[in-house]
DNA sequence: TTCAACAAAAGTGTTGACACTTTTTCGCCG
DNA sequence: CGGCGAAAAAGTGTCAACACTTTTGTTGAA
């Protein structure tokens, strides 16, 4: 366990609590015991209590003092309210991007997506990712690769995305690489929101279509 | 110190420190002391130590591996890349205000409003609150009450906004308590949009005019 | 049988000591 | 006199033990 020091404990433990979330190890609602991952990891308590404080930090776990540290659970409504502010964000995202990328990073961003498109194994997230990184705002990158598609990644990992989606995705993605290419900042960002906006709208419906079957949206797993 | 130990220690830190960076006792840019502090506020350095963490998950301190603890040295680039960040959210924070606030909310604001209109003691800030609180996307929300607003709280700490802003902000305000009294939830965006990115220009002149004066902007204050 | 009070267990919060890293200081050599 | 390198100082990272809170399990009486 001590060969790869090159970071802190707490960014190891960090990443590797992170991956039972993602890998489903540690169900959503599920209790997160330190001592446990303590022994598991193989560290002191220490690094992993700061590690769950900065999950707690990000929104992926919650807690109260001297109760358990539960995984978030992610609800359908929580997903439209972080779909509600990925559209405000990347909209202002992909705005900036267009206005100051420079013509050589845009070129290689549209060939990436081209090479992307033939073979298909690239997540759809990483345009995304791309353009929030060239729109030079660093609060912005962070609030959508750092906090935002994090819950996305959690929350895909239970649901899994509509798969017919993913052919819609390709062609919006196009027109809005296509608006940034022709500097037309309003267009892209009017296209990403209503590319986002499109997404939220498929929860809505997945909200209705719960609503009017039985009930039972009240399980929640536990994990002692 | 034992006195009021209704909540954890870390959360009372967290506070402790944090009017700390609001009066300014601890400058921008100053160093945090772990033990310092632990020794003023008669605690241990754990719970200094994950309050910082916690302050570093919100952005107020940037802290590297063994290096020292910072407050966040917020300049007039950081605070153009957090209005961008707010025009995004607040023109959604609005528009969702404006399509599910009940009319008797809506009325209540508009009253509130008027009375601070005439004992201009309450802070403009918040009619901004109000309408994050309405807008029923608890993330949204708390992007902007818990994280922004704290930021933009320890830039004026230091900076003072331009008094010369405060009318018009007034009349920007009530402006858009119109459009949302009219349900026009297009209008309220784009006046929140517009009003968020005159006070970035506001900033991007401050940036033009130091950068044609001398660039004596290096001056960085230690507090060992 | 059921409910409440009590006791045991589990788990979190806090502490002080020790290990590691970075920075500063001081002496040495060029 | 100036720069380089080693030792000391300062500060952060980690750990194991202890204190406190919550939960669970049991016992007793109504």
């Amino acid at each position: 366990m001590a060969e790869k020091q090159q970071r802190t404990l707490v960014d190891q433990v960090f990443k590797k609590i992170f991956d039972l979330l993602v890998r489903g190890e540690i169900p959503l609602g599920g209790v997160v015991n330190e001592a446990a991952l303590a022994e598991r990891f193989q560290v002191s308590r220490g690094p992993v209590r700061e590690a769950v404080k900065q999950l707690q930090g990000r929104a992926l776990v919650v807690k109260e003092p001297y109760l358990k540290a539960r995984v978030v659970d992610l609800s359908v409504e929580d997903m439209i309210e972080i779909f509600q502010l990925r559209e405000a964000v990347e909209g202002m995202s992909v705005r900036l991007a267009t206005q100051t990328m420079s013509d050589s990073d845009l070129d290689r961003l549209l060939a990436d997506f081209s090479d992307a498109l033939e073979n298909k194994d690239g997540p759809v997230l990483d345009v995304h990712v791309r353009i929030a990184e060239a729109s030079g705002n660093s609060r912005i990158r962070s609030l959508l690769c750092d906090e935002l598609y994090y819950l996305l990644r959690l929350y895909r990992a239970r649901s899994g995305d509509a798969p017919g989606r993913r052919q819609n995705a390709f062609s919006e993605h196009w027109q809005i690489l296509r608006a940034m290419k022709a500097r037309d900042a309003d267009l892209a960002e009017s296209l990403m929101r209503a590319h986002i906006a499109r997404a939220t709208s498929a929860l809505h419906d997945l909200l209705e279509s719960r609503d009017e079957d039985g009930a039972d949206q009240s399980e929640k797993r536990n994990a002692g």
